[in-house]
DNA sequence: CGCGGTCAGGACCATCCAGTCCATGCCGCG
DNA sequence: CGCGGCATGGACTGGATGGTCCTGACCGCG
């Protein structure tokens, strides 16, 4: 199996299965602690079909984080593609936190956990999990560019530099949610972001 | 060895050797990808030493966890606990900033990174972890009590959520930074932080 | 100075796990 | 309806890694 084969559909299900369930459980026990056995198993799927999908388990892993930043993007976008006032902002953070909430807060955040533990290991990896993450300050820093130009936001607000403290917020709010198994943390953090975005508000 | 046991100077050394070259490694290579062999070469003792001064990996990984925060917590007593001003707060973030420079960013915070892998893999140390950033805000909270007492700080101002929010920018701080190889996303996240604390400062 | 116990060293073992391989079955195309 | 190739299954292997154990050195105490 090469890559940039056509896949017959129930190659690519099968495919889709393997990394579905690897992301799951990596993003449940870890990467590092996820084997290949456990993804066979999660998939029913077997030993070969793993390898005839990908040439190892670190190109799994990519697969994985590729995957996952697609999906959480897409999510986002459609939170975000049409932010243009505070309010939504606002429903943005309780959207996070809800969803955050049903775990309570384990697990943490499926890109940051996989940066956090990739970033040291696979640089590949981690060019992507960066890459991600200024597509979703993106989303976030193109929502706060509309409110600026239609004057919800003061000229002297920096999207960009705005996008990038929520963005932290968020991450550092899912890592103590994480560690501490309470959300509170990830709320208070938010809220404190959002206050700084308010603090940009006119009127 | 059982716990509790007196050293003597020279197995209390080499214990420390362990914990020491083990924690810089998993800091380094993250926990997982540490191996006990990799700690021997580098503590330069034997296979039974580590198993005379620790039962398994899981114990080992403790120690390493209760070093670290201890040696943090150390450090951050140095800058927190005499912080009464805005500048002191200042000077915190200029400290950090500095230091994780040094590596570009690599690496992340050395709580942080652990508590990530480990918050869902030992429950034990995420305990300890988590106890560990309620330490490291309660310095930040009595400093800001401090300023609150003092006049500094408006009436309203909740010394708890803002050392939450404080940590929370800077673990995210740190994970952006440490995905990117940039420090610049570490100094924007605590600097909205500051900014959050500032539009508490009276006058 | 010698003796008991603690510490150091490193060979050794068992297990786990990534990765290989071959036999079988299914599917689409002619 | 038959054929060729792709998908599937799972047994197998080599090596890494956590953990054990036995031997010998050192240290403090009598």
């Amino acid at each position: 199996m090469q890559a940039g084969r056509t896949l017959t559909p129930r190659g690519a299900a099968t495919r889709a299965r393997i990394v579905e369930a690897a992301a799951e459980l990596m993003y449940v026990k870890g990467v590092n602690a996820t084997t290949l056995d456990d993804v066979r198993a999660a998939s029913s799927t077997s030993k070969s079909q793993l390898y005839n999908h990908f040439p190892d388990k670190e190109e799994l892993v990519r697969a994985v984080v590729a995957s996952r930043a697609a999906q959480i993007l897409e999510r986002e976008r459609g939170y975000l593609q049409r932010l243009k006032s505070f309010r939504g902002l606002v429903r943005w953070r309780d959207a996070l936190v809800q969803r955050n909430a049903l775990q309570n807060g384990a697990y943490g955040c499926a890109l940051g956990s996989m940066a956090s533990e990739l970033a040291d290991q696979d640089d590949q990896a981690r060019t992507v999990l960066a890459q991600s993450f200024v597509e979703w300050e993106g989303l976030l820093a193109a929502g706060l560019q509309r409110m600026r130009d239609s004057g919800a936001l003061r000229a002297d607000a920096d999207p960009e530099k705005l996008a990038t403290g929520l963005m932290a917020a968020l991450q550092g709010g899912y890592l103590l949610a994480e560690t501490a198994h309470d959300i509170r943390p990830m709320e208070v953090a938010l809220d404190m972001a959002l206050d700084h975005v308010r603090s940009f508000l006119t009127a």
